[in-house]
DNA sequence: TCACAATGAACAA
DNA sequence: TGTTCCTTGTGAC
């Protein structure tokens, strides 16, 4: 889950929990102590995400970069008091069988009673502000930066939709895409040139508007490119709002609230090597592409 | 109990 | 292109 859509989220729902509000924070696995030490007693002014960035400024002047990697997940646990969020998201990153909040344990005997409960596992930080608590485990980046920065940070992203609205996302996109002989499979997950597509929607975005993975980039037109920038805006829009990469739209509205719940047939493509495809009914391909699994349909998206 | 995969990216060579 | 780092859950034994 930790591609763009999963990284707004978390912003979102940190700018309800934890903006304006004095923090503790703390390291249990002992990674981050320094780090949140120089934030721990200090308020959160603002919390946002750029691409699979999530940026926390402190009132002191520093701010947390937080990158998930594949492995990073958030849990965040309200105390049954809190009425700022209706539901509380927990498992926010790595997919996460366990979802759990306080109060709610079903069946689960080991249930704390106390508030924050005890960190569980590798929590390499944790955040508290007195009736709301975030766990953050296995990040591949967690750091206290300046502002400076943090603005190199962003000035080396591409452009997002929900950053860099209007149309100057997409010339800025269209540029940068077309300006590489590179494969459009490896392009679209350069975060220089797009940011906050992943493996799903890298392989799901190539099949909804039939390209070939392999054709240069440079090959496309400036419309297309247009198509594929709108494409991702609308995923990443429904990402955010769903929680869920649902990336089919040949759905029936009472087969997609189906998708969205059940985690299967979700995709069109993605993990679903050896099956039919879904339009063609040709055997979908899964190849290594630079050390990542490409998904794709030989036969739809041949160029 | 253990190997392995996983929605990522930095770095070395 | 290959290696390394980060952590957890699963499915095979």
């Amino acid at each position: 889950m930790p591609e763009g859509h999963t990284v707004h989220r978390v912003a979102r729902l940190f700018g309800a929990l934890f903006v304006g509000r004095t923090i503790e924070a703390s390291s249990p696995q002992g990674r981050f102590s320094q780090g949140a030490a120089s934030i721990s007693g200090r308020s959160i002014v603002a919390v946002d995400a750029v691409g699979k960035q999530l940026f926390m400024d402190l009132d002191n002047d520093l701010i947390v970069r937080v990158h998930l990697g594949i492995y990073g997940a958030w849990d965040v646990t309200t105390h049954p008091d809190n009425a700022e969020v209706a539901q509380v998201l927990t498992s926010l990153g790595a997919p996460r069988s366990r979802a759990r909040r306080f109060g709610e344990w079903e069946g689960d005997h080991d249930a704390p009673d106390v508030f924050p409960p005890p960190p569980v596992g590798q929590v390499r930080l944790r955040l508290v502000a007195d009736d709301v608590v975030a766990d953050l485990r296995g990040p591949t980046a967690c750091e206290v930066i300046t502002r400076e920065q943090a603005d190199a940070i962003r000035h080396r992203l591409g452009p997002d939709p929900l950053v860099m609205t209007g149309a100057r996302g997409q010339r800025v996109f269209t540029e940068r895409l077309l300006a590489t002989k590179r494969p459009i499979g490896l392009v679209l997950m350069d975060q220089s040139v797009v940011a906050g597509i992943g493996n799903v929607y890298r392989a799901e975005i190539l099949f909804r508007h039939r390209l070939d993975p392999y054709r240069p980039a440079s090959a496309h037109s400036p419309e297309v490119a247009g198509a594929l920038w709108k494409d991702w805006g609308s995923l990443l829009r429904d990402g955010i709002a769903t929680g869920v990469m649902l990336t089919r739209d040949d759905l029936s509205p009472s087969e997609r609230k189906k998708a969205l719940r059940s985690a299967q047939n979700r995709h069109w493509v993605y993990k679903r090597e050896g099956k039919e495809c879904r339009v063609c009914g040709s055997v979908v391909a899964m190849d290594v592409m630079s050390a990542r699994k490409l998904y794709y349909c030989p036969s739809c998206q041949a160029s």
